[in-house]
DNA sequence: ACCTGAACACCGTTCAAGT
DNA sequence: ACCTGAACACCGTTCAAGT
């Protein structure tokens, strides 16, 4: 039974098997990733660079369902929009995933091809390059924030008994249930971010004219 | 040598170790913990519950270097300005601590005395209550994700070869040494956020009058 | 090249034994 | 109550053996 004649596996049976994992159990560990494709564990380290190289597959899994694809024709407003809440997006189908995903950026070429497109689109529009990867940093900054958010449980928020907080819980009640506190911090955030970078974007043109 | 008079940890020496552990080596192991202390693995169970205990004394540490303190004649802006930079500065005091508290949000009397105060605040300046919970999370999320974002390599934002990035590459060449990019996104994500929420407060109070 | 079975080092946790 | 020594289950990784 050693070397079939067809391989058990390949990296994208791999992956989605981890993202299956994790999404169900909240995590995973390599026996189980191998118990789930009815393999030894052994085997999963021909194909790739140990646990590690898994977290990897996630990364470049979740990396390429972001699918922003500004259009040239675009204007920078709504393209960096989108890119923002797909980016989102892919974390929130996710959750348990985001966690992992925190100590290294997502640099896969989609992932990449967005931001050149959009670095591309404002530089058009007029935006200082320098201040190009200052706005694109803060976005990335809170996109990653507010995606960790959603794996936290809404119960977090509650303030625990004995402690003195009066004005928090009064705030806390006076939220409605819909939309969600993850969701409304998130559209407020987005729309104060992108409304800071038409602000900055105003201030260069009407300067050096 | 069972059972001295004096007893040999308690949790203020366990949360130094641990914090200095994970400072120096980017991670920590219950052996290596209580190597540290110069004592026996299973001497730490007797004061933490296991390895999340201890992942608990870093967040109520971490919490407890927040020093926040928004006297109540201070103004709503200024409050939560200082708040989010001493957040960021206890963070980026022990980078490597930060990827270990995501999953649950920092909750120890001193931060939530924090947030009560904060909430005060806004309230006493005409924040819709509803509303307060929504910027404050923004903030948060935000002040979370800048925080990650000190722990990535600056090499990390370097776009791999072969990859076909004109743009970014530009952008990132014209980026200045000082002040970090990290640094300058989150002054202007704070400044934006603060301004985002100024904006609401004006809509709110020109509003019903 | 790819899978297996066995092996190893290491980690988190438990527990009876000692004071 | 608090520390030790020993033990256990489990995980990540390696490697020779097989096709």
């Amino acid at each position: 039974m050693a070397r079939p004649r067809t391989a058990l596996l390949d990296l994208e049976r791999i992956a989605t098997a981890a993202m299956d994992l994790v999404d169900e159990t909240g995590d995973f560990t390599m026996p189980a990733l191998a118990a789930r494709l009815g393999v030894q564990t052994a085997s999963l380290y021909h194909h790739v660079d140990g646990r590690s190289g898994v977290v990897e597959l996630l990364r470049t899994r979740i990396g390429s369902e972001i699918v922003s694809a500004p259009r040239p024709d675009q204007s920078w407003e709504p393209a960096l929009r989108s890119y923002a809440y797909s980016y989102r997006a892919a974390f929130a189908a996710h959750p348990h995933v985001v966690p992992m995903l925190t100590t290294e950026p997502i640099r896969s070429p989609e992932v990449l091809a967005g931001y050149e497109r959009v670095v591309a689109l404002m530089e058009k529009s007029g935006f200082p390059l320098p201040a190009v990867m200052t706005a694109l940093t803060a976005l990335e900054n809170f996109v990653l924030g507010a995606a960790l958010d959603l794996a936290a449980p809404e119960v977090m928020w509650a303030v625990p008994p004995g402690i003195d907080a009066d004005r928090l819980n009064a705030a806390l009640a006076a939220q409605p249930a819909e939309p969600t506190r993850a969701d409304r911090a998130f559209d407020f955030g987005i729309t104060v971010l992108l409304r800071g970078c038409a602000d900055l974007l105003a201030a260069t043109t009407a300067e050096p004219e």
